[in-house]
DNA sequence: CATTTGATGTTCT
DNA sequence: GAACATCAAATGC
């Protein structure tokens, strides 16, 4: 509203929303290719924000240590066993929720936790809804954090990622000299696996803790 | 700069 | 009772 011109930047619509065959292959795939696609968020209080998906982790099922599905189908999980292209939100550590698109068919139990998002559009929204950040970058370098800025609570879980309040559309494709790969994060089981993926260069990934630093894995 | 700690409540053992 | 796919503030070099 302060400033509003620009009419060459003005895009009135972003790429389609991924087809629902995009989810239903294995997880790390999805995992790698969901990152350049962009998020569209209608929160519960009808703000739409946009973003740039830049970090992502694969949880493969039952038979990761590391997955929600290890517990079964319970009430908190009921989401997460499919089917795919659906969002899957959790709460956690009593404050914060966690986004995940689900993959693979219906009770299977994977999904793909969206850890970090560049802003679109919407970026004053996203100030306003995390009034303690200084810096941009640090407005969705997290997984809680994107959720916090996006408005994205557990009311949209099980929504469609086609057609509900939250959308996952075409962007950027993200070339592999581009993509890194490394152990995922904040985990105590299986959390040597090579299963997070990151856009290099991105200033609003995740902090990375200092012994992953030296790490072998290549883009 | 890196590392530790407190907040907060649901879920599962 | 412990664990938890976290974050922000505080503390230590």
């Amino acid at each position: 509203m302060t400033r509003d011109a620009a009419p060459t930047a003005r895009r009135s619509r972003w790429g389609s929303p991924l087809p629902a065959r995009f989810y239903d292959r294995p997880t790390e795939l999805v995992a790698r290719e969901l990152l350049g696609t962009v998020v569209q968020c209608t929160a519960t209080d009808g703000v739409i924000t946009t973003a740039r998906i830049v970090e992502t982790e694969a949880y493969l099922g039952p038979h990761d240590p590391a997955c929600h599905a290890v517990a079964g189908l319970t009430p908190r999980t009921t989401h997460l066993f499919g089917p795919p292209g659906r969002a899957y939100v959790y709460f956690i550590y009593g404050m914060y929720w966690c986004f995940n698109a689900v993959t693979r068919e219906r009770g299977h139990g994977a999904a793909v936790l969206i850890r970090a998002v560049h802003p679109i559009d919407g970026i004053d929204v996203m100030r306003c809804r995390r009034p303690r950040v200084t810096r941009d970058r640090d407005l969705t370098n997290g997984p809680g954090k994107t959720c916090l800025a996006m408005g994205i609570t557990g009311a949209v879980s099980g929504t469609s990622l086609r057609h509900g309040p939250i959308i996952i559309r075409t962007g950027t494709a993200v070339p592999d000299s581009a993509v890194v790969v490394t152990p995922r994060i904040g985990i105590t089981r299986a959390a040597d696996w090579p299963m997070r993926f990151l856009v290099r260069d991105d200033p609003c990934v995740s902090a990375t803790p200092s012994s992953f630093a030296r790490m072998p894995y290549l883009p």
